[in-house]
DNA sequence: TTGTATGCGTTATCAC
DNA sequence: GTGATAACGCATACAA
């Protein structure tokens, strides 16, 4: 690769000295005019583009954050993804984007490949099995923000949505759909959204005198919902309630091949409302996040902090909403 | 926020030279053990972490390449940046993403921000609306590669999928379900993969001793294709080829809002396929090509020009296939 | 208004 | 085996 033009190069040519190229490319006071303007151009005529390497050296900062997902290919991070995104350029950040694949390892790996990055900041959804990484943010008091979950007695800033309320809007739906054998399929539990979500399910189960029907806890991705489903085929049940959407369109697969009319013979309701949930058929009730907006304030908790316009932890609860279609 | 370890931290308190700590760190041959190992339990002990912004600037290169897609949430990129990620990671190369959002303006930025980032290669998607940016690239000699599209007379470093082939399997085989009036929705022809899917669909009809029907370009997106299907209710057709999965999910949405039966009365085929088009009903007939691998060889090739093992331009094309579903 | 010198964190070249 | 020192590209305090 060409090497690059640096303010050496332009200083040469300009017969001025490298001092004097910096104060015309950062529009400086201190210059005359006709300096300015003849280094400006020689910069331009040379190509000259800055090496942010270098002035991240120099400031101490990078205008970069990372983000740390769980499954960028899951549409509710791609649509958080671009809320983040969204802030970021209008305030002039990049944005690095690591998957981990809820590999733990990998999470620890990518928080540290951002810190030796020396990104400003790091936006995180982590797999909760569990915190070595966080801790090592916090010891490093490295600015982030944790989104989607939730620790318990956390002292640092969080995101996520109202995970007990979404469980209990989707059961509490579904009993008044008239179902009460109501199948619940979950993540791992040592994720708080799945744990809430399920305490949302037995209350309302609770409200109605009623105990919780059967929940699994299962790996999270498309075939293992189905696989479950499958699996479950011989245990009577009448709605299945799905810890997400991805989840849920693959119940609505699942209950097909097993040739159960839904919601006739089994209602289904998901829980993140992807686009995807209204593309399916039936459509797919669901409990909606604004997952956007969540990718929005998760990137202004983080902007926040890296200006110092706040310095206590903030705890921010997103509503949700339940979205009737002919899922239920 | 703290301030970083650094070497010369390191090196008071050892009560060595920096110079040795570099050793100690990058395990270097010329080092006393008994030294190494009192250096480096001190870094671990001051939890010493490197700087990469220091390492690019000496080194001149970031072990980093960056990322340019039209819009990471349409799952055939969520499913291609994947592939990119994988072969990155066997290599140790990390991954910066930047969207465009298909605006031409935006998709110049991210280069430029890229390119002041000194990623060591860049994979992109460009829009083809202009192509000032690929222009640069190639009179900087960066090294990159162009994915999913094709530019004429190209002397760089290419991967998409056989479009031509691909827009005539799936008229052909829309014309051998009995279908005549195939109603084409395409992506602005400026596109390669818009214009080489047109030609591959006028060729499968032409061969039948047919002309093309009738084919519309219009903007990407759910949305754009949906309305498009209800503007065009008056028309007759009895099948629809899209140009890719989201709007063929949404041609598929918008002609049950018409009432028309799918496939009988239209079938519908994509392209792409995308993991929801097996999930929506009817499930989708589509045109499939290997997303992850596609990202896969996109880095391969990149990485052989960073490592200069290839000199040669490369123009990968990609075979595709058809899966027949029930929406044809 | 402009130039010189220093330092950001690191590695490499060269002495010792 | 170890330590000074220069260099990477840039911004800036200070000197001129």
């Amino acid at each position: 690769m060409k090497k690059f033009v640096t303010i050496k190069d332009i200083a040469k040519k300009a017969g001025v000295s490298i001092n004097t190229v910096s104060r015309a490319l950062n529009n400086k006071p201190d210059i005359n005019p006709e300096t300015k303007k003849k280094v400006l151009e020689i910069a331009k005529e040379l190509g000259y583009i800055r090496d942010l390497s270098a002035l991240s050296l120099k400031n101490g900062v990078t205008r970069t954050i990372g983000v740390v997902f769980e499954d960028s290919s899951n549409p509710f991070y791609a649509e958080v993804f671009k809320g983040v995104e969204h802030q970021a350029r209008k305030y002039g950040y990049q944005v690095i984007l690591m998957n981990t694949e809820r590999d733990y390892i990998r999470e620890i790996q990518a928080v540290e490949t951002l810190i030796e990055k020396r990104v400003d900041g790091i936006i995180i959804s982590p797999t909760q099995f569990d915190k070595k990484d966080i801790e090592h943010l916090i010891n490093l008091n490295y600015p982030f923000v944790v989104l989607g979950v939730h620790f318990e007695n956390s002292q640092f800033d969080e995101i996520y949505s109202d995970d007990l309320k979404g469980g209990y809007l989707a059961t509490r739906h579904l009993l008044e759909r008239g179902k009460q054998k109501i199948l619940m399929i979950n993540a791992y539990m040592y994720k708080s959204v799945a744990k809430m979500r399920y305490l949302g399910y037995k209350r309302a189960l609770e409200e109605s005198g009623l105990q919780p029907y059967f929940m699994v806890e299962i790996e999270e991705g498309y075939e293992s919902c189905f696989n479950k489903i499958l699996e479950l085929k011989n245990m009577s049940y009448d709605a299945v309630f799905c810890f997400n959407d991805v989840f849920a369109i693959a119940a609505l697969k699942a209950l097909k091949a097993l040739n159960k009319r839904v919601p006739q013979d089994v209602a289904v309701v998901g829980y993140d409302d992807i686009s995807y949930a209204s593309f399916v058929n039936p459509s797919l009730t669901t409990v909606r996040i604004d997952k956007y907006k969540e990718g929005m304030i998760a990137f202004d908790l983080l902007h926040e902090r890296l200006t110092e316009k706040r310095t206590e932890p903030a705890q921010i609860v997103l509503d949700v909403e339940l979205i009737e279609r002919e899922s239920s």
